[in-house]
DNA sequence: TCGGCCATGAAACATTTGTTGCATGAATTG
DNA sequence: CAATTCATGCAACAAATGTTTCATGGCCGA
């Protein structure tokens, strides 16, 4: 087996995990999920909480290399210290080559993605989300990368509204929907350039229908905003690289649906919890267990 | 004594300092500036380094109020302990009513992504990129919500590596797929708190198999990350609202494409091209105009 | 200068710490 | 089915921990 990075005594940990003995295991997850602990607390409290045998700990740490618990605590420990500023400037290294390169990348990646989401006009998504809370039903397009945008909505909202929400062409062609949509029902579509031919349609289709139009796109010139009653505005090209940015796009879609949730009160807790109960019942998660 | 503004144990330290005899001010300015050793290093240890007698830090915490060394190191843990729930503004603010009310909410939520997307680890991201680019074969899975980031993914990947790349389950069962893991290939799985029994499933597949695994979650406890060789962190629940945040595994999966099509150089870049080339000639885009 | 006071360091204290040897019982192998 | 390995809890161990006591030495007021 190849030697993977061991940047932190957590990872090795995580790495050597399944080839534990059961008991060890229990207290590796017990470690991993209380690392803060483990550091500043007796290894016999520790034991205590964990429900667990004190000598666990010390066979843990000694399985995944170290020397003893002491051992594996000091590594946690300085894993954990706070000093580090960030542990490696990649910023002031620049563009230079080799994996800091790669490194500096993200960095500046998801700063500059950062930077964009409190630029998101929040007013727009707040009546975004009141057409939706008023709306018989809701329609929701979005093909390539959008695609994904759109399928976080439809997910998020069907937790609540189940039979009003639905992507556009998943039940059949989408020329069949584009024909179904009625004054008095939503549709929302994303899309930033290249915009593609359907998602213009869906959006004219919906325009020509009465349907409320809410456009979720990166500029108000884009051809879903025409006609539409709400734009939602995000910056798709904002942050380095080579793909246009749809963190923006997911920032609006999740804070327009927990608008729509809170404006549906307790009827839509209620329906919220059914949900829940129902998935629960067919064990689609795994149990919590500390 | 007049009890003082007892925010924190630093405070406190920093208030009774100019009364303490000499010596106990050494001592105390030495724990206020290295908290976080006082924290996790023994007190003969921390004497040693500054200098002072053991005794001097039992009477440093009797000096300001506690019934002894141990008490006041626990008091500092705790002070620094990192913060169990998300530390947003918008609980406090209650269940305010009118417009203002939803506006308020979209604006914490949004801020509160932002900040999250900062404290990512790109050094993970990075050497995770690396996998990928060497991995013959790229499985992605990721369900309920987080099926969205999973379709990115793929979406992403596929526009410079069309024929790698596939989402785990969607050319049949899952089982076959799970069957299918080899060595050198490299599994994605996406997932948060409550875990699908599903996901848990394709991650031990995935390190049974001898294939690398990339484990994006929200906790380096969460059983998909259990025997992964890279982890990639996000923060689920940083954001106020209902459900839990999935702008952090947009900007990380955006940015493990970014870098792995990097890493990709000429030969991704051509791939690439022809890719945009062929939806251009089938002219799913709009074509621009003024 | 003397006498009391208190800060200070060193050493002894009881406790708690991490560790290890051992016995038990379950799982595996021949 | 027997032999063996191995995981696991318990208990005893030595080392290290935080605390306390005591002797020392400097400081200030009489």
């Amino acid at each position: 087996m190849a030697e993977p990075a061991k940047s932190s005594p957590l990872s090795e940990l995580r790495i050597a995990l399944p080839s534990l003995p059961l008991r060890l295991q229990e207290v590796g997850r017990f470690v991993a999920a209380n690392d803060y602990d483990a550091t500043t607390r007796s290894m016999r409290d520790l034991a205590a909480e964990a429900g667990a045998d004190p000598a666990a700990f010390t066979r843990l740490a000694k399985a995944i290399g170290y020397s003893g618990w002491d051992e594996l605590r000091a590594a946690l420990t300085e894993a954990r210290r706070p000093s580090q500023t960030a542990p490696f400037s990649g910023r002031t290294r620049g563009r230079r080559h080799g994996p800091n390169a790669d490194v500096a990348l993200v960095i500046d990646k998801l700063e500059a993605e950062a930077a964009g989401l409190p630029r998101i006009p929040a007013q727009p998504i707040a009546e975004a989300a009141r057409a939706l809370h008023d709306a018989k039903r809701i329609w929701i397009a979005g093909y390539r990368s959008c695609r994904s945008v759109a399928e976080l909505l439809n997910y998020e909202l069907r937790l609540f509204r189940p039979e009003q929400v639905q992507i556009v062409g998943t039940s059949g062609p989408d020329d069949l929907d584009l024909g179904a949509f009625r004054p008095g029902e939503a549709v929302i579509v994303i899309g930033f350039l290249p915009y593609t031919h359907v998602s213009v349609r869906v959006a004219q289709a919906a325009h020509r229908s009465g349907a409320t139009l809410i456009a979720i796109a990166d500029s108000l010139a884009a051809p879903m905003a025409e006609g539409a009653d709400h734009v939602l505005l995000f910056e798709a090209a904002s942050s380095p690289g080579f793909f246009p940015s749809l963190t923006g796009a997911i920032a609006i879609a999740q804070s327009l649906a927990a608008v729509t949730f809170s404006l549906g009160g307790a009827a839509a807790k209620t329906r919220l919890e059914n949900t829940e109960a129902r998935l629960a019942a067919a064990s689609t998660y795994v149990s919590e267990k500390g």
